[in-house]
DNA sequence: CCGCATCCGGGGCGATACTG
DNA sequence: CAGTATCGCCCCGGATGCGG
């Protein structure tokens, strides 16, 4: 939109990412990777079409993502962030660990609802609860009212990766509406609590114990 | 503005911080304290009085802040942070540190210029290099074009406190134009190389080599 | 289909003026 | 000093169209 033409830290990265969608679209590019304009079309719903593409000239503009023709499978052009934008981690789990205490609310009937949202709260929250030298392949399967869909999460005690669908074999599968699979990886719902409430848990079950062992209560403290 | 309708954590903390000018409202109490509606105005630069207006109505309604009946001195009323407003610290932050990288670039002539937002800088990134049990209070002078404007931040371990004018004898004082000031607070430029470009150091200036021996050289990486 | 560009209605935003 | 009132403008959101 408009700078607030302040010489201010805050003013300055506001200038850039305050947008709207802006940060949602780091979101899904932080999600996902490199994706398609349709694939960020999906994850952003809400968004209008021709915002999206006026989004994205001013955010390759302002070096948070660069464009790219697609490799071999699909024909098309790919956006992906660029170094600067990945810098933009520590924005996101700073917005994630605040907006995580609205979470208990739980969806508005209107409230759309995606698995990567999900799997990148994960990813944030207990990626370094995670041992060393291991990967722990985590399946996430979100139910909205209308269909299920999943994304798998591959946890490492440094980062982790998010794609589409279970995956072959992970480690530990939660199932169930996107409240408490959400609620469990953000530490504001215990696993016990949650499992009587109808979350479906299979695969490993004591991994998901022992990620939680250790986790402060609720995410809100420092 | 409208919500996203998107049961996400970063969504969601967006349809409370997301509108224009509600995070820059929030450094001010964060920097200042208290404040009532004319010191606010002061220092958002460019913000429409009925729109602060009905920011501080919606960020009341959103827990953000609370409005309170001013003590002896003043026979107006204050608004300051409430426990979820204080919260938002870390949000802050992760801003503050990902637009410093953009500081260098010094201010356009247009932009607005505060000393309270230099100083928010400081406490943000040196307050914890302060030693245990001491107490560091640090005047800052920032020099606009028109006039020059100061405050001093009291640096403790573990918080720190700002205030107008330079308090009674601060350990050390800078002087100079705010991209100096930010730019040594912010580590972004030695201070040898500010005071080669006309930043001026009065009183203990050995305290400032030793706050900025054991930081980071650029404050963009983690 | 995918990736936009164009058009249009509504509302948030910004500037000014005004009041207790 | 602390807001309220009014008024354009432009951004946003939704729909449609269209070339590759």
């Amino acid at each position: 939109v408009k700078s607030y033409q302040q010489y201010c830290a805050v003013a300055r990265a506001l200038d850039v990412v305050g947008d709207r969608w802006v940060l949602l679209i780091v979101r899904e590019l932080m999600a996902f990777g490199p994706s398609r304009f349709s694939d960020l079309q999906r994850g952003l719903p809400g968004i209008a079409s021709n915002l999206l593409a006026e989004r994205l000239r001013s955010m390759e503009t302002a070096d948070l993502i660069e464009r790219h023709e697609a490799p071999a499978p699909i024909g098309s052009q790919v956006y992906q962030l660029t170094a600067r934008g990945r810098e933009l981690e520590d924005v996101l789990r700073a917005l994630t660990r605040w907006g995580m205490a609205t979470m208990p609310t739980g969806p508005t009937d209107h409230d759309a609802v995606q698995p990567q949202w999900t799997a990148l709260l994960a990813g944030f929250t207990v990626s370094e609860q995670v041992p060393d030298d291991t990967e722990l392949v985590l399946g996430i399967e979100t139910s909205s009212e209308s269909r299920a869909e999943s994304v798998h999460v591959v946890l490492r005690p440094d980062g982790f990766e998010i794609a589409r669908g279970l995956g072959e074999d992970p480690d530990v599968t939660l199932r169930g509406s996107a409240r408490l699979v959400g609620g469990v990886l953000s530490g504001l719902l215990s696993p016990a609590r949650a499992s009587r409430m109808g979350l479906r848990v299979t695969g490993r079950r004591t991994v998901i114990s022992e990620l939680f062992s250790n986790r402060p209560r609720t995410g809100v403290d420092r």
